[in-house]
DNA sequence: ACGGGGATCGGCT
DNA sequence: GCCGATCCCCGTA
C-alpha cells in the first residue's frame, strides 16, 4: 500500500523562498471504492479531478481556508490518493521556520495544512507530477523501508464517516505525528493488529 | 442562486 | 478539550 510505503520517503520543495528537504511520518489513504469519506467516491467533480488522472501527481484542495497536498497513487479508472499529515524538517529549517511564524520546529509539519504552509504548497501545485525534481517531488525510492513495527494504525483523523478504515500510518512515537500527544503512539486498541 | 458542511488550526478554559 | 473562524465546493432548486 503506498500510504505506507511513503512513510521514511522525502519530500523536496523548490520555491522562490528555496529549498526546502522534509522526511515524511504520517500519512492516510483514500481509496478508490468502498471509501465514503474519499472526495472521489461520489464521482468527478471540478475539485478532484486530480484524483482521476494519472498517479503520481500532486492533488491540492482548500478545507477551511488551508490547504491539503495529497498524492495521487492509483489511477486504473479508480481514483485513490493519500494524504500527506505531518513530516520532520530535514532541509531548509531557516525557510519553514518564517513560513510558520516562528512557532516551535515540532510545529512547523504538524499537521496537513501546517504542513503545506511551511512547503508553500497551495492550489498551483495541483496536479503537479511528484515523480520528478522540478518543483516539488518525493526522493528515497531506492532506500530501505520503514519496518513494520515501526509503523502505527488508527482509523483517519478528522474523518467522521467510515471509522471502521484504519488508514492512517505513522511512524510510532515520532514528535513530529499531528494531533494530541495520544495519538502520537499506536492505539492500545489497534496495537493486536498484524501488519499488512 | 442558495445554503449546508468539511481530510483544519489556533486560542482559550 | 472545546469552540469558532472562514470560504470554497457541491447538491439542490
Amino acid at each position: 500500500m503506498v500510504a505506507r510505503e511513503l512513510l521514511g520517503k522525502w519530500l523536496v520543495r523548490r520555491s522562490r523562498h528555496g529549498e526546502c528537504v522534509v522526511e515524511i511520518v504520517e500519512t492516510e489513504a483514500y481509496l478508490a471504492t468502498g471509501d465514503p469519506a474519499c472526495h472521489a467516491a461520489r464521482g468527478m467533480t471540478p475539485r478532484n479531478k486530480a484524483m482521476f488522472g494519472p498517479p503520481g501527481r500532486a492533488y491540492v484542495y482548500a478545507i477551511h481556508s488551508r490547504w491539503c497536498f495529497n498524492i495521487v497513487c492509483q489511477s486504473r479508472g479508480e481514483p485513490a490518493a493519500v494524504l500527506i499529515r505531518a513530516a520532520r524538517p530535514v532541509a531548509g529549517h531557516a525557510i519553514m521556520a518564517r513560513l510558520r511564524g516562528g512557532c516551535r520546529e515540532r510545529d512547523w509539519l504538524r499537521g496537513p495544512s501546517r504542513l503545506c504552509q511551511a512547503l508553500a504548497i497551495d492550489k498551483r501545485l495541483n496536479r503537479w507530477p511528484v515523480d520528478r525534481p522540478t518543483r516539488l517531488w518525493v526522493v528515497g525510492g531506492d532506500q530501505e523501508p520503514i519496518a513494520d513495527d515501526c509503523i502505527a494504525v488508527s482509523p483517519r483523523i478528522g474523518v467522521t464517516s467510515a471509522h471502521d478504515l484504519h488508514l492512517r500510518f505513522f511512524l510510532d512515537g515520532s514528535p513530529h505525528v499531528s494531533g494530541p500527544r495520544k495519538w502520537h503512539t499506536r492505539p492500545v486498541e489497534f496495537s493486536e493488529r498484524s501488519p499488512t
